[in-house]
DNA sequence: GCCAAGAAAGTGATCGGTAACACCAGTATT
DNA sequence: AATACTGGTGTTACCGATCACTTTCTTGGC
């Protein structure tokens, strides 16, 4: 009776219950397995039958209920993002594009913040990777170096963005390191003789790497590096970079790792009395939104982040399938140099 | 003998699948039903009774299967969260305060953005809410004006983040608007006159409170608004009205509705030969972590970003629950004026 | 010391899917 | 002609929780 009271309800208010399985193999004249094959291969079915099912189902605007499907088959359609505490420097672009590609997968994304002290992280991980009903880690954190949740992460597929990028160095493809050698070789094209770089942390591949590409190429072509300090991303640590360049006095070329610390390092310069470009030289890596309005306006690296994120995350939903990665999730999105106020000729 | 073999495999290999209430009551030696009630209600249950599920949940490690439990409850434990297509411009950190809460709640938290015309997002939005198994939504995307998805609101708790500066405003507490009066009382007592405010889009409740407190602000204390531009949070639209700003010439104080929007006016300024602060005198909003390093350093309102996304879920959290938002979760998070070069007493 | 009433605990059904197997026609093999 | 195989479909059990109901244990009043 209360059944009936509240099927009447639903019906009144038009609030009708999703539809399951079973209401679409009614309607279709089928069994409910049927319907259920129809969703894992739709090609197993009998071209008269399957017309019928697609027919209940789009009738009926049917969408499986996920809950019972992974209950049952015990996959999981939840994929975990962990982004950097600091993500007030972190491209919220690339958490877009990979939430976007997830999505269109028909996954679901949790969007965590690992923070707090190594420790503390590494336990946060560690209660992640318990929570059984996660399909996927897509980390844009660098993983720590001992690996902490080494029993876990067999059975749980991970992808830490940026990885990649080491393998693709290896390779000597056109990587990320590409554009930070062209950055310094325009520099020298412009005079410049005497560098400095302003790297991200060394935990993340990406800042090792535009490192080892700055000093390789400074080394190749016969330039001087009067030093690299080591920033963790902020504006504040790009500002005490500064400082130091500002005493050396001889400095004429800074290349940071991202704008936010080009922004720290134009500040202490202009503290000092140096002024950009006619003093030094500077140039971003990542081209924000506010690069372009900058005094001076600063010159920079622009990627499209989202394609970034889209990728990493492919990769990921690959590995979770078992699949291989689609070639083109491996490559890394276009780059290109952005050439502003901030840089210019050498003062003779 | 199957199960047998599979059995012995998990023990072999020590990967144990996760425990059952079923497991957790055979330790404890109770029935499943007790294990379930105890999540239910843990004062319902005898001490004694509940010291052995204490003692067999907690030497099983035992974590619920959500899958299980909202198939069969037709309650989620999703929210999602929805952040501008734009989101170059939203600060990040409101993001991961409300992740956090999410997460300590219990809750999974699914990141969209809404993209594409007005139309595609409508679309976007009834697509998202018609997957039957989220708990709620947060939105920090203002409300579209026709309501659009009327139909399925009714039964999906929502909330638009920054909606109830609206109601706040309305009470007269010190709500958002309090910081933007305090600017102009600010400029006024500098000496400045003759204003100019660059709002933010007219759709965010955010923007529209801080112009009308500019503009209210400026009549009661017999100073001149210039003009207002509408931007659209972006350091360009800035860059549009510091134009406009600089062909009024008489404007001496500018309100940008955000840090970004006002370092696109400072380099228009700088553009048309005017100084900040010599000439012109700018201050902006949401002090991002670039303003501090910014030549001038910015004037702004600073703000416990992660605390507002807090509390906007706590407000969300409770609204699925049926409960009162806790009075707290209401109240707005401190905000905090910060006076820096880019703001100076007008040129005599 | 007995019985009614409420508290505490147990039993079986159920949520909406998928897995495993049974079934059944039609074809291929021996 | 009997058997094996195969593609297409139906039948039943099962995943791990909660719900509705039943049963057992306490407790209190007389």
């Amino acid at each position: 009776m209360a059944q009936e009271a509240v099927a009447q309800e639903a019906m009144t208010q038009g609030k009708a219950k999703a539809p399951t399985i079973y209401d679409v193999a009614a309607l279709a004249g089928v069994s409910h397995q049927t319907v259920s094959r129809y969703f894992k291969a739709p090609g197993g079915l009998k071209p008269a039958t399957l017309e019928r099912v697609e027919k209940a189902l789009a009738e009926l605007h049917y969408t499986p209920n996920l809950a019972a499907r992974s209950l049952r088959s015990r996959e999981h359609y939840r994929v975990v993002v962990v982004v950097p505490e600091a993500s007030l420097y972190f491209p919220a672009r690339m958490l877009n594009g990979a939430a976007a590609a997830a999505h269109s997968a028909g996954y679901r994304v949790d969007v965590v913040a690992i923070e707090g002290t190594a420790e503390a992280r590494a336990h946060q991980l560690e209660t992640l990777l318990g929570g059984e009903d996660i399909a996927g880690i897509l980390s844009f954190v660098p993983r720590p170096k001992g690996s902490p949740a080494a029993r876990h992460s067999q059975a749980i597929p991970m992808v830490v963005a940026g990885e990649y990028d080491n393998k693709m160095r290896a390779r000597g493809s056109l990587a990320d390191g590409a554009a930070a050698r062209k950055i310094v070789e325009h520099l020298a094209s412009l005079g410049h003789r005497n560098f400095f770089h302003v790297a991200g942390p060394t935990a993340w591949p990406s800042a090792r790497n535009r490192r080892a590409v700055y000093e390789e190429t400074v080394a190749e072509l016969g330039l001087v590096s009067l030093g690299v300090a080591v920033g963790d991303w902020s504006p504040a640590s790009g500002y005490a970079a500064g400082r130091k360049i500002a005493a050396i006095k001889d400095v004429t070329a800074v290349f940071a790792a991202n704008d936010q610390m080009a922004i720290g390092v134009m500040r202490a310069l202009h503290e000092h009395g140096l002024a950009v470009p006619d003093d030094v030289s500077v140039f971003g890596w990542d081209d924000m939104a506010e690069s372009s309005f900058l005094i001076p306006t600063l010159s920079s690296v622009h990627m499209d982040l989202e394609a970034l994120g889209a990728r990493s995350m492919s990769e990921l939903i690959a590995r979770i399938r078992g699949q291989q990665p689609a070639t083109e999730a491996l490559s890394l999105a276009p780059m290109e140099l952005v050439f502003r106020e901030s840089t210019a000729r050498v003062r003779a």
